[in-house]
RNA sequence: GCCCGGGUGGUGAAACGGUAGACACAGGGGACUUAAAAUCCCCAGCCGGUCGCCGGCAUGCGGGUUCGAGUCCCGCCCCGGGUACCA
């Protein structure tokens, strides 16, 4: 009997989270609409890929911060968009068909099913009639649309390009998803092919996308690699005559200054002009060099960076200052993709040129003083010597003089070169967004009109490559061969769109979920964009935050968004460790499931745990017993409100005392200002005191702990309702106003000074808060040890900071 | 190599230039209990002493600025992430 008694009043997770689950489901508590009237607040988390594995404990760490502010927020008078959804086309859910044969809307079903069940088990408060599925034809209709307005801009286009071909998974690869030589997936290895691709013109806006960085609250890491990934270059091209024949060699240098000391040039081995100025004493030796280049994977070029290689054409150019001869050799060092495929070579002061006039024995000249270019190269600044014009000029006006001398001959002009590429656009595979379009046989491509989208995935019988590099699509004859109402013939598009498409506008889909007649309404946007707050790991901190900044820019220009960026504020989770310190990994064994910490300590506790472990940003190792710790946490704040022997409620409207009431002010202050700031880790620190405060103690006033159930709330909304049920409220406390603090309150009648001597603590001493300065120096003086120290010196000078401190400077002691 | 983050007790971590280690975990002691669990209370950086007090040493290492530095500046070392023949 009073054994069950006891356990019925006891805080049980299991049965009070369901419960309120299903309250905010079946209230629709968390719906959210444009409403004029409130400030709003767009806090968006990354979109997880439904995987096979289900959730692990990382995922959330981000979802559970996203859902504290915005259950904040809320409180706080803001209109709240927070929502959710699935990046779910991709590799893996294609490779189980395979095996399988399977459909992946099948698998990628099953998936999201399972990963919602897991997301909704933590109570974030998403509003669930927004979700998207990049692979609903519903969403993905939109992904083609914005596609065909790419193309009818003319950022979309098709080009023969080397691409990464992995014949074992028989597709071509981004170079993004090649790590090492070997495919992302799998370890496969791969080489290079030239394919006809569908690219993305992602460089038109390379300027934009580097000088919109400039306004946004971002961490700075991130700025900077998209700005190297960006990687403008100010420098020249500068043309180089062939001797013997009627062609010229542009080359892109950033430092034209240098000139003087070009003693060779060289050619990417796929460079035009390589066949016309091969001399017939040197073709076989550059065919075959060509050749082995051509085959040579990115991971054995890497290989290859400690030794250069390279052959002579046996052409000479002539350089246009000089008018010297200088050899022209090929060498893979130089990227046929980048700049002009071409460079001349100044060994003396750039490091790969220096390496190899070293093994090919070609004279180093020096044109900046200051190093010594037999040893090593010197690429620093310095002053021009050997340089006829430029002789006795630094660096940066040698450049500036050399530009101008070239633009009056016409021999080259001032140049700015980016590193970014175009964006490689389609995938040979299955299971992404069909390109809406057809190629005619007249060689034509006919768009798919607007009201014809989406084009849908058509059923296959095998989900295997074609093997010929196609997509499994080219298989189905009677989908790819079409025939329009006026007789022309056609033959579907059978690429893909790669997985970043569906993810580079899904934040404008939320925004109008179920809009049938267009991605989303004008007015709506207006109201919900820019996003407020972003949050999601580092890993994609470059590729999909630079392909949907570009994709929005696009949209911009379109007139169909009204922010000139996405993101207005971002911040990276860190990732969360195995309890061993090591990167969670199914293979080492110590991956920790959400659903077993669910069942044993709660939603509630394992959402305090993810925020408690340390700062957000921070990498940082799970652990078991630290769940443990915040549970006891929420058992004792339980035991605040809940006789557990009786089930009564142990609140009274009595006044709470001075001390109480100075408690949980300094409580509410450092709570709000905390989440604020998102240090959600020291917020709840602050809880935990004003819970260990009030444990000893009887009285329970009304005020504070109505006060601190709506402060907890945001962390554990659960037992925060559960809470407020019992204190006799029918209704939820999400839109509960958030407490506020009196900064009188917070202020105590006392403070102790720390007393220092030569900056070393010798006491402290209890003073009223409105203490005079004089006051202070002499109760501090009169502490003995204090005392002590100032006997042993000449007293130099005394320090005051009010509230906080004296320190007394003596000499001698 | 370059670009970002980080180095603080046994552990996760706190700390407007002002009492380093809040809050937790693990640990130790006590109360309650026949006992255990749970709960509640207390202790706890390291070293030393005349041990209810006092001193010394402590925030990766070495300097500097300052009355005072985990915090600011300079030079190193180590760890994690990203990136790489980008002319």
């Amino acid at each position: 009997m009073t054994r069950e008694q006891s356990t019925v009043s006891k805080y049980e997770p299991a049965v009070v989270e369901p419960k309120w689950q299903q309250y905010w489901e079946e209230n629709k508590t968390f719906k959210v609409l444009e409403d004029t009237s409130k400030p709003k607040f767009y806090c968006l988390d990354m979109f997880p890929y439904p995987s096979g594995a289900g959730l692990h404990v990382g995922h959330p760490e981000g979802y559970t911060a996203t859902d504290i502010l915005c259950r904040y927020k809320r409180m706080a008078g803001f209109n709240v968009l927070h929502p959710m959804g699935w990046d779910a086309f991709g590799l893996p859910a294609e490779q189980y068909a395979i095996q399988h044969g399977t459909h992946p809307s099948k698998t990628t079903q099953a998936n999201i099913n399972n990963f919602r069940r897991q997301i909704k088990a933590l109570g974030f408060s998403y509003d669930w009639d927004r979700e998207v599925d990049t692979t609903d034809p519903a969403y993905y209709k939109w992904t083609q649309w914005i596609f065909l307005q790419l193309y009818k801009k003319g950022l979309a286009y098709i080009a023969e390009v080397p691409v990464n071909w992995c014949p074992e998974l028989g597709t071509v690869l981004a170079n993004e998803e090649v790590i090492d030589g070997k495919s992302e997936r799998g370890g496969f290895p791969v080489i290079r092919k030239p394919m006809k691709q569908w690219m993305l013109r992602i460089t038109a806006y390379g300027d934009r996308l580097l000088e919109d960085l400039e306004g946004l609250d971002w961490p700075e890491g991130i700025k900077e690699m998209q700005r190297n990934w960006i990687g403008r270059s100010l420098g020249a091209e500068v043309d180089f005559r062939v001797d013997g024949h009627d062609a010229t060699i542009t080359v892109f240098t950033t430092r034209p200054d240098t000139l003087f000391g070009a003693t060779y040039m060289v050619l990417a081995p796929e460079h035009a002009l390589v066949e016309r100025i091969t001399t017939s004493a040197q073709l076989e030796q550059v065919a075959a060099y060509r050749e082995s280049a051509a085959r040579k994977s990115d991971f054995e070029r890497t290989e290859m960076a400690k030794d250069k290689t390279g052959v002579f054409t046996g052409a000479y150019a002539v350089n246009p200052v000089n008018g010297e001869k200088i050899p022209v050799y090929i060498a893979d060092y130089v990227l046929g993709g980048y700049g002009t495929g071409a460079i001349m070579a100044v060994p003396g002061h750039d490091v790969r040129d220096w390496a190899f006039a070293r093994k090919f024995g070609l004279p180093i000249v020096e044109v900046i003083s200051g190093g010594d270019v037999s040893r090593e190269p010197h690429t620093g600044d310095g002053e021009l010597v050997n340089s006829g014009l430029l002789n006795g000029l630094r660096v940066q006006a040698a450049k500036e003089r050399i530009v101008a001398w070239l633009e009056e001959r016409h021999a080259g002009k001032g140049a700015v070169n980016y590193r970014l590429r175009d964006w490689l656009f389609s995938r040979q595979r299955y299971w992404g967004e069909p390109f809406p379009l057809i190629h005619l046989e007249n060689g034509e491509i006919l768009l798919a009109d607007e009201k014809d989208l989406p084009v849908r995935l058509p059923e296959v019988e095998t989900y295997k490559p074609s093997g010929t590099g196609e997509s499994p699509l080219a298989t189905i004859t009677d989908w790819v061969n079409v025939t329009l109402p006026d007789g022309r013939k056609g033959r579907r598009e059978t690429n893909t769109m790669p997985q970043w498409a569906g993810s580079c506008w899904y934040y404008l889909r939320y925004i109008d979920a179920r809009n049938d007649e267009a991605p989303w309404s004008k007015e709506k946007e207006r109201y919900w964009m820019p996003v407020d707050l972003y949050v999601g790991g580092a890993e994609h901190a470059v590729l999909h935050l630079l392909y949907a900044r570009f994709w929005h820019k696009v949209l911009y220009d379109l007139g169909w968004v009204s922010t000139k960026e996405p993101f207005q504020r971002l911040v990276n989770q860190g990732l969360i460790l195995g309890e061993d310190g090591q990167k969670m990994s199914k293979s080492v064994g110590n991956v920790v499931n959400p659903d077993d910490v669910i069942a044993k300590y709660g939603a509630d506790a394992m959402r305090l745990f993810e925020m408690f472990m340390g700062p957000l940003e921070a990498t940082k190792p799970w652990s078991t017993s630290g769940v443990d710790g915040v549970r006891r946490f929420l058992d004792r704040a339980w035991r605040l409100y809940v006789n557990e022997e009786t089930d009564a409620c142990l609140v009274t409207d009595d006044p709470p005392s001075n001390e109480t009431l100075r408690a949980l002010h300094k409580c509410i202050r450092k709570v709000t200002e905390d989440l604020e700031g998102m240090r959600f880790n020291t917020a709840i620190s602050a809880m935990m005191e004003l819970v260990n405060f009030m444990t000893p103690r009887t009285e329970r006033p009304r005020v504070v702990m109505e006060a601190f159930a709506r402060l907890l709330a945001p962390f554990a909304p659960h037992a925060g309702e559960e809470l407020w049920a019992r204190m006799g409220h029918g209704q939820t406390l999400a839109y509960e106003p958030w407490p506020t603090w009196d900064a009188a309150l917070v202020q105590a009648d006392t403070v102790t000074y720390a007393v220092q001597v030569n900056g070393k603590l010798r006491g402290q001493v209890e003073l009223p808060v409105d203490v005079t300065q004089e006051a202070a120096v002499a109760a501090a003086r009169d502490l003995q040890n204090v005392a002590r120290f100032l006997a042993e010196g000449e007293l130099k000078k005394t320090v005051f900071v009010k509230g906080r401190m004296v320190n007394f400077v003596v000499a001698g002691a």
